[in-house]
RNA sequence: GAUGGUAUAGCCAAGUGGUAAGGCAUGGGUCUGCAACACCCUGAUCGUCGGUUCGAAUCCGAUUACCAUCUCCA
């Protein structure tokens, strides 16, 4: 039973898919025209962690995420870089692939682009328009905010509030074409230097920024979704847009769950990284030199709601607990393959393991509570390595407690299966041989000599009651 | 101004009425020829003030500090 904190009635509930065993999710991409930076790949990472954890739940999980490919600032970075519009968004979409990869994030189901979408997107403003929900202005088509009821309700803003906001920054020109201050863009007829355009009844124009998301999730998922999540700044105005839109056009719910993660701070005032604010670090520089598992482990491991100070510290401590997990994987892993391990189960050690995943999941269904997972994941961890310490083990029961153990971290997106490697190994064999013979002779010296010279390598020996194992640093 | 969030050990952090999970770091110990791996042990009365209660980190009031949203932003 999972239950989930809702932004709209600001309260955990109790999940319900619309459809039994199905998860439809949709969350709001990036903007592709620079690199993600890591407060970008903290909602990736937030809501993959959630989709892994309705996956591992036994539910079917459609997760459809865009990337907007419009706007303003793609026009302009396009226009400063001197390549056109789709140039710069193909890179950064590819960019954006290769940052996530390493991140363990699972590609979307679905990842729609506005620009691949013109056609539905000016059906769905025609129908606006026709439900007197919207008007076009000398080129431009807006939402009337005010004949939407409850408008706000999401953001839980008031309208009034929100005119006087709207008032002082709006630009001449578009406070004269629009009937109301808040009313928005669904629609933005082309300025006369504009080369990506697109024909409409309206004229030559692109799309507004929120609509792309209202077409593109009824169009990939349904008119109601169980799931909308992104940052916590989309709550207004970009959430609060769509579900204007979506339920103008559709007249029904558009989402039954809205999820928004908080916001990766940074330096001693733990002030949010933004684009804007110009403090960010992306992804693609972070990945030079710190490990992604550590950097996933980091951001999946504080609680997606809450803020998320990134700091060297939690970086080196994120290690050592990879470190930590991937050992323990490690120390049963070797004992199960030794010929001593017996081919019955092990009653016990099936128990405890039954505990572990009740316990995970117990955690996971409140609200995808990571902290207390982390609590039972280290506790399976210690389990793991008292186990493969004991005088006699069961491969059976220990392979069930190592695949378990594995798909609840991989919810959190680490990997503690060693990646297969195709190098040659067999000279460490040799040296690993050489050494038990060394030691067998009471030739420490020589022993000692072959570790450290190992050690220089990067290969570290480890003794156990089952005979020596390497690994790489 | 409006609307939210946060404040628990050196650091990160769980915990919504019953006497403070877990992790990292620190120190000690076991295992080992010595190491490595692993295991065991080791710490706080919960921003401040007041109230309710047999009992509060948890409820109420006040107060302080920091962060965020209010049409660029994950």
């Amino acid at each position: 039973m999972i239950h989930v904190f809702n932004t709209m009635t600001r309260t955990k509930e109790l999940f319900t898919a619309i459809q039994p065993g199905v998860v439809n999710m949709y969350v709001c991409g990036p903007t592709v025209y620079n690199y993600i930076h890591i407060g970008n790949a903290r909602s990736a990472i937030a809501f993959d962690t959630i989709r892994r954890y309705f996956e591992y739940s036994g539910y079917q999980v459609n997760y459809v995420s865009n990337f907007t490919d419009v706007d303003d600032k793609i026009i302009k970075a396009a226009h400063e870089a001197g390549i056109s519009e789709q140039a710069l968004t193909t890179k950064f979409e590819q960019a954006f692939n290769d940052d996530t990869k390493p991140l363990n994030i699972k590609p979307a189901t679905v990842r729609p682009l506005a620009t691949e979408h013109i056609d539905e997107i000016i059906a769905f403003v025609v129908d606006l328009i026709a439900k007197g929900y919207a008007y076009e202005a000398q080129g431009d088509v807006y939402f009337r905010a005010r004949k939407f009821p409850d408008y706000g309700h999401l953001a839980h803003q008031n309208i009034d509030d929100l005119e006087i906001g709207a008032s002082e920054r709006l630009d001449d020109g578009e406070l004269a074409r629009k009937e109301d201050p808040v009313d928005f863009a669904v629609w933005k007829g082309a300025n006369p230097d504009e080369a990506i355009t697109w024909a409409s009844p309206w004229g030559p124009g692109r799309p507004g920024w929120h609509i792309e998301c209202s077409v593109m999730a009824l169009k990939y998922l349904g008119t109601t979704i169980d799931i909308h999540g992104g940052g916590q700044d989309l709550a207004f105005p970009h959430h609060t847009n769509e579900i204007a839109q979506s339920e103008a056009h559709t007249g029904t719910t558009f989402a039954n769950y809205w999820l928004h993660n908080g916001f990766v701070t940074v330096g001693d005032d733990n002030e949010k990284m933004s684009k804007s604010l110009g403090n960010f670090v992306t992804v693609h520089d972070l990945l030079q030199d710190v490990d992604a598992q550590a950097l996933r482990l980091m951001m999946a491991t504080t609680h997606y709601r809450r803020p998320l100070a990134y700091t060297k510290v939690a970086i080196t401590e994120a290690i050592q607990i990879v470190k930590r997990l991937q050992t323990a994987y490690a120390n049963l892993a070797f004992r199960v393959q030794q010929a001593d391990a017996v081919q019955t189960p092990d009653v016990d050690f099936t128990a405890q393991v039954n505990a572990f995943k009740v316990n995970f999941m117990q955690a996971m269904d409140d609200d995808f509570n990571v902290a207390n997972a982390m609590t039972v994941i280290n506790d399976f961890a210690t389990a793991l390595n008292v186990y493969a310490n004991q005088a006699a083990v069961s491969a059976l029961t220990g392979q069930l407690a190592l695949d378990e153990f594995a798909a609840e971290v991989m919810v959190i997106g680490v990997d503690v299966q060693p990646v297969a490697n195709d190098d040659d190994t067999s000279w460490i064999d040799e040296q690993v041989a050489a050494r038990d013979a060394a030691k067998k002779a009471k030739d420490y010296a020589q022993a000692d000599a072959i570790r450290a010279a190992l050690k220089a390598q990067g290969i570290i020996l480890e003794d156990t009651a089952q005979g020596t194992r390497w690994k790489k640093e």
